[in-house]
RNA sequence: GCGAGUGUAGCUCAAUUGGAUAGAGCACCGGUCUACGAAACCGGCGGUUGAAGGUUCGAGUCCUUCCACUCGCGCCA
């Protein structure tokens, strides 16, 4: 878009001089940014800058609102014919109106390949860890957020031209998986036929197994159980340690490279990723091998880690630990444990170290539960004061943890692997997909459809795109930060504001469009006549600040609540404002640009959430 | 105990980061298709923004004190 020609920016610039003018000093600090109006009566753009300004000039904010109308309007400014007279209104908002032909400039400027959305020219890239999936388990709901959001804020990233690493920090390291490896191993189980279900069984067998409950005995003892309970539960301590003195040879006999265990590892993470794939390709991730870099990965680091973090004096010992202390809290970091063994922070500060200064990014973002809030603020804290998160080039790294809100249950309890009643991932894709399917089927059966006639193949591709559709949008419109009741009805429904409202809307445009054909003419001008045409035109403008600040925020809300009111400012002009039906062949070209620019806009933005947008559904 | 997060309509969420009468969807009640696609559109019902103070032209948003729920807090990952 050409800031000499965008009526828009040519307005904002306006506002900034204008407020200089008024303000002289004063002007400093005070935001002179136009905003959409909060309703379509009072214009198009506001300027609150009157009231900030009268504050610090000491005059009565409608005065003040006046004189930066009249400053906006001087000839020096050149708005004539871009913005009708502004109106002021309440304690001196200034109300701004672009003209019809500024509007259709405007919107030309901005139908392009790129629709307006300049790269941004950055020499580093930004890594994303997604995904979070550990060897020998299932994946379940919770995954599904750090894997779509993940992928979406890559989207994001990638669709403002930024070069972008997706890292899946798969968990396929460290006594859990040993012990998994031995319950299997010892048990005989055929390892060429394994399927996960199998697996997650040994896995969480085996943690039951190793698991001692000291408190629970504890807690008998200080009860005043009888002497059966107690001896019992003292029966499972022993056996629990038994349990974990095996995992713990199976660890060190995996660690020194044993030819059988590191076979039988290998398949575990086969056998657990073909799962994991099968999950992401249905989803539509752009997730693959190539982003996996597990825990595994970083283990002959881990030791020089330490070392430099003691050599440098930033991790001390303390009751036989070492631990890196913070100077504004008490808790410190553990990197190593007193046995010598390493701990997750240990990795974790490996892997961020690789992925500041190998991957040569400017900016990490984990996208992890929130609950390990405090665990990542103290690895970037730690990572902070080491020097790992500074580039070659002086440039410090951005290091951010995007912890999404837990996945809860009907009792507002997070789902709980063990609790039996947490649905497995598939079930909940799979369950979406055929929901889709109905829904398409249903609807093909029907004459008029557009999809009618259909082979069941193209039927069922679109339902799936429908069913995943719903899945990811609920997943990705609200706010992340926070927890929610899992409901599969909710995460699966068609109507309102869903994945499926948004292609739909997309898909009544490419049917308009594909009715026009031929006799459409393709450079007709914008003309804004109708109010429908008006508020769509008016949203569409601001696709591309809208993508900004979605990746620059890592919100993806923001852009699905930006093409949600597309569709829903679309709707509402399909209904009010023929199109194909109008006589003046002027506004019949007109209105099919409108439609085309809002086809690829929505095109687009979905594609950037990661949803499919069919042609027909 | 210490630290963090969250409280908005019956339910699920917004509110352009301090702006105009707090908006959407679902649910509920009405009205729109012999069709430029009714997965839609138009209208209605629904609010002491957890509570009380404070800051100012203006507060869901900022400050203080409470209340409720959730999470984290040394040798698991």
């Amino acid at each position: 878009m050409n800031a000499v020609q965008d009526p828009v920016a040519r307005v904002e610039a306006a506002a900034v001089a204008a407020v200089e003018a008024v303000g002289g000093d004063a002007a400093t600090g005070v935001d002179a940014a136009l905003k959409p109006s909060a309703k379509p009566e009072f214009g198009d753009f506001q300027l609150n800058a009157a009231m900030a300004l009268a504050k610090k000039l000491g005059r009565k904010p409608r005065e003040v609102a006046v004189d930066l109308a009249a400053a906006l309007m001087s000839p020096a400014l050149g708005l004539k014919g871009v913005i009708a007279e502004p109106e002021i209104a309440g304690p001196g908002f200034l109300n701004l109106r672009l003209e019809p032909d500024a509007l259709a400039i405007a919107l030309a400027g901005m139908d392009d390949d790129r629709l307006g959305i300049e790269p941004e020219m950055k020499p580093h890239g930004v890594t994303i860890d997604v995904c979070g999936v550990n060897v020998a388990k299932q994946m379940h709901v919770g995954h599904l957020r750090s894997t779509v959001i993940g992928d979406t804020v890559a989207r994001l990233f990638e669709r403002i031209g930024r070069t972008v690493h997706r890292q899946n920090h798969l968990g396929d390291w460290g006594l859990p998986i040993a012990m998994t490896l031995h319950s299997l191993l010892s048990r005989k189980v055929d390892f060429a036929t394994l399927d996960l279900d199998t697996l997650n069984v040994a896995y969480r067998d085996a943690q039951l197994e190793a698991r001692g409950d000291g408190r629970g005995l504890a807690a008998a003892i200080a009860n005043h159980c009888g002497p059966h309970r107690i001896a019992e539960l003292e029966t499972q301590e022993e056996s629990a340690g038994a349990a974990q003195t095996a995992a713990r040879e199976a660890l060190v006999r995996l660690q020194s490279g044993d030819a059988n265990m590191v076979t039988a590892w290998k398949r575990l993470i086969e056998v657990t990723m073909k799962e994991v794939y099968r999950a992401c390709d249905l989803l539509g991730t752009k997730i693959a091998p190539e982003s996996e870099r597990g825990e595994s990965s970083f283990r002959d680091e881990l030791a020089e880690v330490v070392d430099t973090f003691v050599r440098s004096e930033l991790a001390v010992e303390d009751d036989g630990a070492l631990v890196v202390r913070f100077d504004d809290r008490d808790r410190p970091m553990l990197i190593r444990k007193r046995d010598g063994g390493f701990l997750y922070a240990t990795t974790d500060l490996a892997a961020l170290r690789y992925r500041v200064q190998e991957l040569d990014s400017d900016e990490v973002i984990y996208v992890v539960d929130a609950r390990q809030r405090d665990h990542f603020r103290d690895v970037f804290d730690a990572c902070r004061k080491i020097g790992w998160s500074t580039l070659p080039d002086g440039v410090e790294s951005k290091l951010v943890h995007l912890g999404f809100g837990t996945v809860l249950g009907a009792d507002k309890k997070p789902l709980k692997t063990r609790s039996g009643a947490n649905f497995k991932l598939m079930d909940l894709l799979q369950a979406a997909v055929d929901r889709g399917t109905e829904a398409v089927t249903i609807r093909a059966a029907e004459p008029h459809a557009p999809t009618h006639g259909l082979p069941p193949s193209e039927l069922a591709a679109i339902g799936r795109a429908v069913g995943i559709a719903a899945i990811k949008y609920a997943d990705l419109s609200g706010d992340s930060a926070r927890d929610y009741v899992f409901d599969l009805d909710r995460m699966i429904a068609f109507e309102g504001d869903t994945g499926p409202y948004l292609q739909y809307a997309h898909a009544r445009l490419c049917s308009l469009l594909e009715k026009a054909g031929d006799e459409a003419d393709t450079d007709a001008s914008f003309r804004i006549e109708a109010p429908e045409e008006r508020r769509l035109a008016l949203l569409l403008l601001r696709y591309p600040a809208t993508m900004q600040a979605a990746a620059h925020s890592l919100e993806a809300s923001r852009l699905c609540r930006f093409l949600y009111g597309v569709a829903t400012e679309f709707s509402s002009f399909y209904s009010a404002c023929p199109v194909l039906k109008t006589e003046d062949s002027g506004i019949r070209n007109a209105r099919i640009r409108l439609v085309r620019l809002t086809r690829n806009v929505l095109r687009d933005g979905l594609g950037t959430l990661g949803i499919g947008a069919p042609t027909r559904m």
